[in-house]
DNA sequence: ATGTAATAGTTGAATTTGTAACTAACAAGC
DNA sequence: GCTTGTTAGTTACAAATTCAACTATTACAT
C-alpha cells in the first residue's frame, strides 16, 4: 500500500519544518506588536538595511507587490515608519523606521537571534551551516 | 547598519525555501486537477495509506480540522473520494478514494517522486539523507 | 512632441484561511 | 434515565491573500 514516503518529499518535508519553527515566533510579534508575517519581513528589512523602497524589499523577500504595499500602508497606520518620495523620481517612495519602528525592530532582532539559536541548539556547528547553505541554495539564492 | 542576517534566521530561511520548492509542484496539481495544497495532502495521505478517517488525516499532516473538512467537502464534488459512515460509531466517516482519485494519486505521486530527485540532485547522497533528518527534527517529529 | 511601453505602487473583487461557535453522536458518572 | 463532558465534523463570519485592473510617473522610439 504504502508505494511513497510523503514525510521524505522535501516540498512536504520543508513546508513541516517552516510552519512548526515559524510558530513560536510568529506568535511574539502577533502579540507583542499585533504584526502580520510580511509586516515583520518588511519591518525586518527596514531595521537591517536602512531606508528601502517597497520594490527593493519585494525583490529581496520574494514578496509580491500587493502584500508590501498593504504591508507598509499597516506599518504606516501604526507609526513605525514613514514615506517620503524620491526628488528625481516620484514614482519612488523612500520608506524610513521611525523611532516606534526602529524599536520595535530592536526589539523583535533580539527575539530573533535567541530563538534562531534555541532551533539550532539541537544540531552541531557544521550540521548547522551545512544546514543553512542547503537550504539558501533550495530557496535558489545565489551564495 | 547591519546588525542581523534576516537570511541567516531559520523560520525565514525555511520558509524560503519551502515556497520556492513548492513552486513547481503547486502548479503542475493546480493546473492538473485544480488542486489546493491541503487537498493534495489529503489525497496523498489517502492514496498512501488507504481509508483513513478526517481527524487521522489532521493528526498526521499536523493540518486544523477545517482545512480537513473543506479539503475533502472539495475531493467528494469531483469525485475523488467517498464517505463511508462507521457503522460502530456514527460520528466517524471513513474517507475512501475512487478509481479517479487513485488515478490522480498515481499521477501525482510519479511527479512528486521525480520532482524530488530534482531538487535533491543537488547534494550528495549524504547530505541529503541528513537535511531531510535536519527538516524532520525541526518539524517536531519523533524519528 | 507624441505615442507606446515600462515601472512604482494602490485598489477592488473573488478566493482562501482562521477563529469560534455550532450540530450530532458517544461515553461516563450518578 | 439524565446530566456533563468529549470527540467528529461542519458552518458562519471575519481576516488575509490572490489576481487583475487601475493611476501616476518616467523612459524610449519615432
Amino acid at each position: 500500500m504504502v508505494d511513497f514516503d510523503l514525510e521524505q518529499f522535501l516540498p512536504y518535508l520543508l513546508n513541516q519544518a517552516a510552519e512548526a519553527s515559524s510558530l513560536e515566533f510568529q506568535q511574539i510579534y502577533k502579540d507583542r506588536y499585533g504584526m502580520l508575517r510580511n509586516e515583520w519581513r518588511v519591518l525586518f528589512h527596514l531595521g537591517m538595511l536602512g531606508q528601502m523602497t517597497a520594490s527593493a524589499i519585494g525583490a529581496r523577500a520574494a514578496l509580491h507587490k500587493t502584500k508590501i504595499s498593504r504591508a507598509v500602508a499597516k506599518l504606516e497606520a501604526r507609526r513605525f515608519l514613514t514615506r517620503n518620495r524620491d526628488q528625481h523620481d516620484r514614482r519612488i517612495e523612500h520608506l524610513c523606521l521611525t523611532g516606534a519602528g526602529r524599536a520595535a525592530y530592536n526589539d523583535l532582532r533580539e527575539v530573533a537571534q535567541h530563538y534562531d539559536n534555541t532551533l539550532i541548539k539541537g544540531f552541531s556547528d557544521h550540521d548547522a551551516k551545512q544546514l543553512k547553505m542547503m537550504l539558501a541554495k533550495l530557496a535558489g539564492r545565489r551564495l
